[in-house]
DNA sequence: AGGAAGATGTATCAATTGTTACAAAACAAT
DNA sequence: ATTGTTTTGTAACAATTGATACATCTTCCT
């Protein structure tokens, strides 16, 4: 049996009530599978044929390098869906090799299955949608920081950005070590250029609050960089 | 009118008949918007709240830094769609500011119609997950590469990923200053990494052929980068 | 062969960032 | 208020890379 109320804890079906979950998976055809502790789930560089979500239990994804090393990247418990980045697309295929933490349960769904309850259901279309677009748009914005050089020219591009053109302060919602992963530095050096950047009177900093004094100078920062 | 042959070059409607389109679009409601050429079409920052298909003439996606300048991006030309990778997710803002390059004419719907089209046709639907998921394994593997900090790192997975599993020798297609732009680092200092890790064993270089010593090595390099 | 242009190897020094460590400050919970 | 936790500021030093310059090696042209 399934645990529909566990289900619409799943991302994917965020905001269905338990009913119509059941109501559902009557109209589609999917498979409960279980393995047991350390038991491959799928290999990476397999194609995703199907929609994985964990039931029960917790499986770790793992990447396995060219000298045969295995290197962890990160547990996903239930009731979180595997790889549905990786549904569509070219280059659907794993990207990890999953393995079971414990005793776990996996239900599985052909990729057309999903498909129908993506037309069946607007709001799990919406969540999906949402998700691997959500997905995109952070790594465009990831990758659109890395491009420039410097800790200065990140740090000057971010708060001009977060500012827009009206505004002369900005309220960070993150904390340093966050954006210092935004950034891709570590959270010293980011602490170092904020405080630089204070004394050379660009910026002024007042707990999350973030004025800039300065725009002019710091767009030269971010045409340098 | 529309041309719905058009329509079926379009990348979301790919796959399917002029009728069937004709037929789609009988069940949604849209309109078309013309704009004269230099006109603004949308300005960068503003929600996406509409799908938009350039149906005749081109557009040009703009950015404007902070200090006024402004940096093409991209031509689209019909009969293609705008921000398509904006249309769901948190941060669905108009990345650019798409300006008319010449008398323009655009089908313009509300997302919520869209979301009924990928749920009349299955087609549609898997055009445009396949369309987003590409773009996201397409940056997620750009940013993979661009994530590795030092330059030996940089080197490591590139000289790994060009020998494949089995070679052990790689043929440089690039000159280095190609490379170091690839890579984004300058020519010299690519040239002293490539001279230490052929001094410490790890390569050898001869002319333009590489010969991977160490891959044991070099994996280790990567998994630290 | 000779010479010019481009590509590569190498050296030196400056600038930037990472690493590590610790103290101060802000925050949350009791 | 007080404690414990998280976040932030800062410092000293190491490692990496950039900038610049120049010698050497290749390639290619005549």
């Amino acid at each position: 049996m399934i645990n529909y109320q566990l289900l619409t804890q799943c991302p994917i079906f965020m905001g269905i009530t338990e009913n119509e979950v059941e109501d559902l998976f009557k109209k589609i055809h999917f498979q409960i599978k279980s393995f047991s502790k350390d038991e491959i789930v799928v290999v990476a560089g397999e194609p995703v044929l199907n929609l994985n979500i964990v039931l029960s239990g917790s499986v770790r994804g793992e990447m396995i390098d060219y000298s045969g090393k295995i290197i962890k990247i990160e547990d996903i418990e239930a009731p979180k869906p595997l790889a549905t980045a990786f549904l569509f697309g070219k280059e659907n295929k794993f990207p990890v090799t999953v393995t079971a933490n414990n005793d776990v349960k996996i239900l599985t769904m052909p990729v057309s299955e999903f498909l129908k309850l993506l037309q069946l259901s607007s709001q799990i279309l919406k969540n999906y949608l949402n998700s691997i677009s959500s997905r995109a748009q952070f790594l465009s914005q990831k990758l659109h920081f890395l491009s420039f050089k410097t800790i200065r020219g990140k740090v000057a591009h971010y708060l001009l950005q977060q500012a827009g053109e009206k505004f002369h302060s900005v309220e960070l919602k993150n904390t340093q070590q966050q954006l210092a992963d935004l950034f891709g530095v570590t959270r010293p050096s980011l602490a170092r250029v904020f405080g630089e950047m204070q004394k050379e009177g660009l910026i002024s900093i007042n707990n999350k609050t973030v004025t800039l004094l300065d725009k002019k100078a710091l767009n030269e920062l971010i045409n340098n960089a």
